[in-house]
RNA sequence: GGCCCUGUCGUCUAACGGUUAGGACGCCAGAUUUUCAAUCUGGUAACGCGGGUUCGAUUCCCGCCAGGGCUGCCA
């Protein structure tokens, strides 16, 4: 199956874009075909410069790799495949050829009238209360008035000439039978004056062309579909299957929005998401697996992805779930990927992980305790940098840790590991030891640990006492057990 | 206004005539625990309304209501 992905290039990827392609890319691995990428561009007056490596970019991050059309290929915008070009700015030429067929056909009419005289008769339509649909004035020009204007060079446009009659029906992939009646449906603008096509006849072209079969699109395309369909028969072409996915909504139920919250994918990278765990939670937004799985890498969302099980009604963009399942996946990292990608991380503000040989080791302590890798600097600054240790943080109420009781306790704290010796320097060991000590001075576990930790990590809450401890070292436990206990003294 | 789409816990959703309406996130409680997370257990919470059809409707039909999309020489 060939599908696509046709974004225009006015910014930045917006995350209902991303869900689409999500689904598009699926449904072509899934067949064993082809994912193409054709930029959407015949807007001239929306076309913001770098919006294309941008969104290229982006897709990138979340490892959707179009097979054809255009792609990044070295950081540079490139364009593969037999049947481009894929940017439609560079496919006026061709465009121009099917409409003048069309014209000649008779399915389409070239239209004189002015912006000024559309927003009069609309306006005057709407104060009757009638749907606001082109009056077809130009329809009714003599051949003659036609081929003067247009010898003359008069600017105009290209309409397609809904048979209203007709009433048009087909298949939604996701919504099953539709059906619009043809005088509802108005006479589209195909070509404007500018000579670029709109939306409608370079889709229709291009999509024939590039042998799409299963066009995957925002439910905002379901009411032009007929005219797309008009279209695919007035050429004589095969249509492809449509399937129109449901819209991505704002907390108030309207279409997605800038306005009210993160719509850019970019915005998300920056937030430090991990692709996978937007993904997950974006192909969730609108299909489920039947199943009761919520964690899915793609390898499995392309194994089990169908258009039967995609959602009908729209779904709001909550991203609470979405902080879940980056935690999920967080913790699905291995050790190792872990360390490597917080160890640049941490290392912006701590130099020394770069060369510390226990970096993998104390990273490992955090990995199931943050969220986001931006959070590691905070939580592993304690292995490069002497802890902030106060008499407030060392003495907790609820342990039971009085400050007349920290001097005891560190002492005894002192006594257990200057008592054990390097090679037995394990949390083993020091849990035996700091047992038998609990017993002998009459200490709860929470009246020792919780200074211990405290001294050590100088942080009201962080990786547990007996870890931290070995991830330290005998000698820097020893040093700032005494530091804490000069400052309680 | 017209056309079209949609309607199950707060959110994402399961159910395809008969279920104590299931799961996940969130929230609450408990367990664990030196702290915070993580983890485990339990709890909270939904079929928009009204008519039909049927022995029986969340499920099928009709109407209503509500929300949304489109209604551009934007995509």
């Amino acid at each position: 199956m060939r599908t696509r992905f046709a974004p225009s290039p006015t910014g930045f990827l917006h995350v209902g874009g991303l869900r689409t392609a999500l689904y598009a890319y699926l449904l072509a691995k899934q067949t064993k075909g082809k994912f193409l990428l054709r930029i959407e561009d015949t807007d001239q007056t929306r076309s913001v410069p770098g919006a294309i490596e941008n969104i290229l970019a982006t897709l990138h991050w979340a490892g959707l790799h179009p097979d054809e059309g255009v792609m990044l290929r070295k950081g540079v915008v490139a364009q593969e495949g037999t049947k481009g070009p894929y940017i439609q700015s560079e496919r006026v030429e061709i465009y121009r050829k099917f409409a003048a067929e069309l014209l000649a056909k008779g399915h389409a009419y070239p239209c004189f009238c002015s912006p000024e005289r559309l927003t009069k008769m609309r306006e005057a339509q709407i104060a009757k209360k009638q749907a606001p649909m082109y009056d077809r004035h130009c329809l009714n020009l003599s051949k003659q008035e036609i081929a003067q204007r247009l010898e003359k060079g008069e600017s105009h446009v290209l309409r397609l000439r809904i048979p209203r009659e007709r009433t048009l029906t087909y298949e939604d992939e996701i919504r099953g039978a539709m059906q619009f009646k043809g005088h509802t449906v108005d006479d589209q603008v195909l070509l404007k004056s500018d000579g670029f096509p709109t939306y409608h006849l370079a889709h229709v072209v291009d999509d024939h062309l590039m042998e799409i079969d299963l066009v995957i699109r925002g439910e905002e395309w379901l009411s032009s579909t007929p005219k797309h369909l008009l279209l695919f028969e007035a050429f004589g072409w095969q249509p492809p299957r449509y399937a129109h996915v449901p819209l991505l909504l704002n907390k108030d139920k309207s279409k997605l929005s800038k306005r009210q919250g993160d719509v850019a994918t970019e915005e998300y990278i920056r937030e430090g998401y991990l692709p996978e765990a937007l993904l997950n939670f974006l192909a969730l937004l609108g299909w489920n697996p039947g199943s009761e799985q919520e964690i899915f890498p793609l390898a499995e969302l392309t194994e089990q992805f169908s258009l039967e099980r995609v959602q009908k009604a729209g779904a709001i963009f909550d991203t609470e779930k979405l902080l879940w399942l980056q935690g999920q996946w967080m913790r699905r990292l291995s050790r190792q990927e872990f360390a490597e990608r917080i160890r640049p991380v941490v290392g912006e503000r701590f130099p020394d992980a770069l060369r510390d040989s226990h970096f993998p080791a104390r990273a490992a302590l955090i990995q199931e305790r943050l969220t986001f890798f931006k959070e590691a600097p905070a939580m592993l600054g304690f292995f490069y940098e002497e802890p902030k240790v106060t008499v407030e943080l060392l003495a907790n109420p609820k342990q039971k840790v009085t400050p007349e009781l920290l001097p005891k306790i560190l002492r005894a704290l002192t006594e257990i590991c200057e008592a054990t010796l390097d090679d037995e320097w394990t949390e083993d060991a020091l849990k035996e030891k700091v047992s038998a000590k609990m017993k002998v001075e009459g200490l709860s576990q929470g009246q020792i640990l919780w200074p211990l930790r405290a001294a050590l990590t100088g942080l009201p809450y962080s990786p547990g006492a007996y870890e931290v401890a070995v991830a330290l070292g005998r000698d820097t436990t020893l040093t700032r057990l005494q530091t804490a206990a000069a400052r309680v003294e």
